[in-house]
RNA sequence: GGGGGUAUAGCUCAGCUGGAUAGAGCACCGGCCUUCUAAGCCGAUGGUCGCAGGUUCGAAUCCUGCUACUCCCGCCA
C-alpha cells in the first residue's frame, strides 16, 4: 500500500518537475507514515515539508501543488493538506479491506518478506558453559535469541543458530574438582572443599550419577561414568556431558533449538588457536610483557591492551574468542549476531579488535551484538535473590515448571533487550487481564471458538465467498482492527531489522485489545449472511495474525482455553 | 576514575529510526453478564518525557554537558 502511494507521489513530483515548479535535480526521500489520529486519514506524507526549502516555496502551498498533480487512482479517495504542510491520504474502503484477503490467502506466510534475500546469518546465543543448569538470565538470552532467529527467517534470511561453550577451561577444572570432592563425601561447608568450587545441589546429584556409572546421552555427546573417584579426566568428561544434557532438557522445555553446538576445545584440537596466534604475531600487533603475550588492542579502539597467553602458558578466553569468530567468518557468515548478557559487553571491542588485527578484511563493526540487560525475579512482591556461589539459584526449568513455557517465553522477550527486566512470577501465574500472555492467547482462542459456534449453529462459511462481502465491515471498531492488521508486516520487518522482538509482543497486545473490543461491541454470528461472512473473515484474519505473531515469539496459540 | 545501559502517568512499560493534541496495561473511581467464553468490554482521573543547553519548519526521539540508578573494567568465561 505504501509502495503504491510512493509511486503516486513520485509521479506527482515528476509532473511538477516537468512543469518547472520543482528543480530537476532534487532527489526527495518520500516518507509515508501511518497517522496516529483517524481524523488525519490513513496515511500521511511530510514530503512538502522536506521539499519546501529546496523548492523555495511555502510547505502548504507546495502540498496543494503535489495533491493537484497526483494521478487519478483507485487507492486514494481524498487528500487533505493539514498542519504545517502534511498531506493526509484517505484510502478507499476497498484498499483498507484488502488486507483480509492477503491474510487469508497467505496464511502463515502473512507478514514474511524477503529483505534477507536468502543471505546467510548466524545467531549465537545462550552459550552457557556446562558448569550448571541454565538460570533466568540464560532464559532471557534463549527467548530473545530464538525469537530473533524466527524473525530473521521470516524476513528472508538463511539463519543458523549456534551454541558455543567451553568444555575444557579453568571453570571445567573447578567443576570436575567439585564433583570429585563430592564423590569423596566432602561437602561445600567443609574446609577442604575446592576453592572456587561449585556448590549447587546439582553437584551432589551429579556425583551420585557418576558413582552409579550412569550413561549420559546429551545432544552432542554420549558418556558413561566409570565411577572411579580418582580418575579426574573421566569425572570431567562425565560432568560436562551430564550438565550438557541438563541444559538440553532446559532448552527443550523452552522449545529452543540449535543448529550447531560449537566446542571451544575444537579450536585447540584443530589448531585454530595456534594459527590465530601466529597470524597476530606475524602481523606485528603483539608484544611480550611480564612473561605474558599481549595483543595491542588499543590500536583498534580498546582502552587497554589484552593478554592472549598467560604467564603460565595457557591462553586466556580472549584468544579462542577471536579464533572462533574468525572461524565464523570463514564459514561465510557475512552477518553474525551475538546475543549475550550485557555483563559481557567488554568483549565486544576486544573481539572486534582481535579480528582487525588479523587483517583478513573483516569489517570493523563485525559481528553485531545484541546485549540484554539483567533479569531480576520477583515473588510475593519481593526480589528472589540469586546467588550462584551459595548455590541457591532459580533455574530456568524451575521457572518453566512454575509458570509454564508460554508465560516464561513471553515475559522474557516482551521488553527491549536494553532494558532491565523484572520477572514477576505472580503476574506470570495470574490468569487475569493483568497477564498479557493470557490476554493475547485468549483473543486467538476466541477467534477459534467463533468457528466452532458457527458450525454448531449449522452455518457454512467459506473464505472465497466471504471475501465478496468485505464491504460490510463499516463499524469503527472494524476499521481500527483493519488498520492494525495492515501494520503487522511492518512490525515484523522493524523487529527483525532492529533485533527487537519485543516490538512483536507489544503489537500483539494492541491487536488483541482491538479484537476484544470489537468482539464485545458487535455480534459476529448474525442472521444476515453477508455481514456474518465478513465479520467471520475479519475474525479469522485476526486469529491468523495473532498465531503468526506468537509463533515468532515461540509462544503457542491455543484454540481452546 | 573509565566504559555500556537506563531515566516517559502512582506502578510496569510502548513510542514505528525527527512529525500533528504524549500511548497502553495495571492500580484507583464509575458503569456492563437471560446475548458467539466476564480469562472480557466501556468510561473517568492521571505527564515540566531526569535537568540544562544545542541542531531545524518541527525533538520524548539526534548532539553536548550534568544528575540518579544499574552492569562491566581478571593473566575467569
Amino acid at each position: 500500500m505504501k509502495e503504491q502511494l510512493t509511486t503516486l507521489i513520485q509521479q506527482a513530483l515528476d509532473t511538477l518537475i516537468a512543469q518547472g515548479v520543482l528543480a530537476a535535480d532534487i532527489a526527495p526521500q518520500i516518507q509515508i507514515d501511518r497517522t496516529r489520529d483517524k481524523s488525519h486519514g490513513d496515511l500521511a506524507s511530510n514530503i512538502a515539508l522536506t521539499l519546501a526549502k529546496p523548492a523555495q516555496r511555502k510547505p502548504r502551498e507546495l502540498a496543494d501543488l503535489i495533491c493537484a498533480a497526483l494521478p487519478a487512482n483507485s487507492l486514494v479517495t481524498r487528500t487533505e493538506v493539514a498542519g504545517p504542510g502534511f498531506i493526509n491520504f484517505f484510502l478507499s474502503d476497498d484498499s483498507n479491506q484488502a488486507v483480509i484477503r492477503r491474510i487469508l490467502e497467505q496464511g502463515k506466510a502473512f507478514g514474511t518478506s524477503d529483505t534477507g534475500r536468502g543471505r546467510k546469518v548466524q545467531v549465537e546465543f545462550v552459550s552457557a558453559n556446562p558448569t550448571g543448569p541454565l538460570h533466568v538470565g540464560h532464559g532471557r538470552g534463549a527467548a530473545v535469541g530464538d525469537s530473533l532467529c524466527r524473525l530473521l527467517a521470516a524476513t528472508g534470511w538463511d539463519v543458523a543458530s549456534e551454541f558455543y561453550y567451553n568444555d575444557a577451561g579453568a571453570q571445567i577444572d573447578n567443576l570436575a574438582l567439585s564433583v570429585q570432592a563430592r564423590c569423596k563425601g566432602v561437602t561445600p561447608e567443609d574446609p577442604e572443599w575446592p576453592q572456587d568450587g561449585y556448590r549447587g545441589d546439582y553437584i551432589t546429584e551429579l556425583a551420585q550419577a557418576y558413582l552409579r556409572g550412569d550413561t549420559i546421552d546429551a545432544e552432542d555427546r554420549h558418556v558413561s561414568g566409570s565411577g572411579d573417584v580418582e580418575d579426574l579426566e573421566d569425572i570431567r568428561q562425565f560432568a560436562v556431558a551430564y550438565l550438557r544434557r541438563e541444559q538440553d532438557m532446559d532448552l527443550k522445555a523452552f522449545a529452543v533449538h540449535f543448529d550447531v553446538y560449537f566446542l571451544e576445545s575444537s579450536l585447540y584440537t584443530e589448531g585454530a588457536v595456534e594459527r590465530t596466534v601466529a597470524r597476530l604475531i606475524e602481523n606485528g600487533h603483539c608484544y611480550e610483557k611480564d612473561g605474558a603475550l599481549w595483543l595491542r588492542t588499543t590500536e583498534f579502539g580498546d582502552d587497554k591492551d589484552r593478554v592472549m597467553r598467560k604467564r603460565e602458558g595457557g591462553y586466556t578466553y580472549f584468544l579462542p574468542d577471536v579464533a572462533y569468530h574468525l572461524n565464523k567468518w570463514q564459514r561465510g557468515f557475512v552477518r553474525v549476531i551475538n546475543e549475550q548478557g550485557a555483563d559481557h559487553h567488554s568483549t565486544v571491542t576486544r573481539v572486534r579488535a582481535g579480528l582487525q588485527a588479523l587483517e583478513q578484511g573483516i569489517p570493523q563493526d563485525w559481528p553485531d551484538y545484541v546485549l540484554h540487560q539483567m533479569v531480576t525475579v520477583m515473588r510475593d512482591g519481593e526480589e528472589v535473590k540469586l546467588s550462584k556461589r551459595a548455590g541457591s539459584y532459580l533455574t530456568l526449568r524451575d521457572l518453566i515448571d512454575e509458570v509454564g513455557r508460554d508465560a516464561t517465553r513471553f515475559f522474557l522477550v516482551a521488553r527491549a533487550p536494553s532494558s532491565q527486566l523484572t520477572f514477576d512470577i505472580d503476574l506470570a501465574l495470574s490468569q487475569s487481564n493483568d497477564n498479557p500472555v493470557y490476554y493475547i492467547q485468549y483473543a486467538h482462542a476466541r477467534s477459534c471458538s467463533v468457528m466452532r459456534k458457527l458450525a454448531e449453529l449449522g452455518w457454512e462459511w467459506q473464505a472465497q465467498s466471504a471475501l465478496q462481502h468485505l464491504d460490510q465491515l463499516q463499524e469503527e471498531h472494524e476499521k481500527s482492527l483493519l488498520r492494525q492488521l495492515d501494520r503487522y508486516p511492518e512490525v515484523v520487518a522493524g523487529a527483525a531489522l532492529n533485533c527487537e522482538p519485543h516490538l512483536v509482543a507489544a503489537y500483539l497486545r494492541e491487536l488483541a485489545g482491538d479484537f476484544h473490543t470489537w468482539y464485545n461491541a458487535h455480534k459476529m454470528l448474525v442472521e444476515e449472511q453477508a455481514v456474518r461472512d465478513a465479520r467471520v473473515a475479519l475474525s479469522q484474519a485476526t486469529g491468523q495474525v495473532i498465531a503468526n505473531g506468537l509463533e515468532l515469539l515461540g509462544v503457542s496459540a491455543p484454540e481452546v482455553m
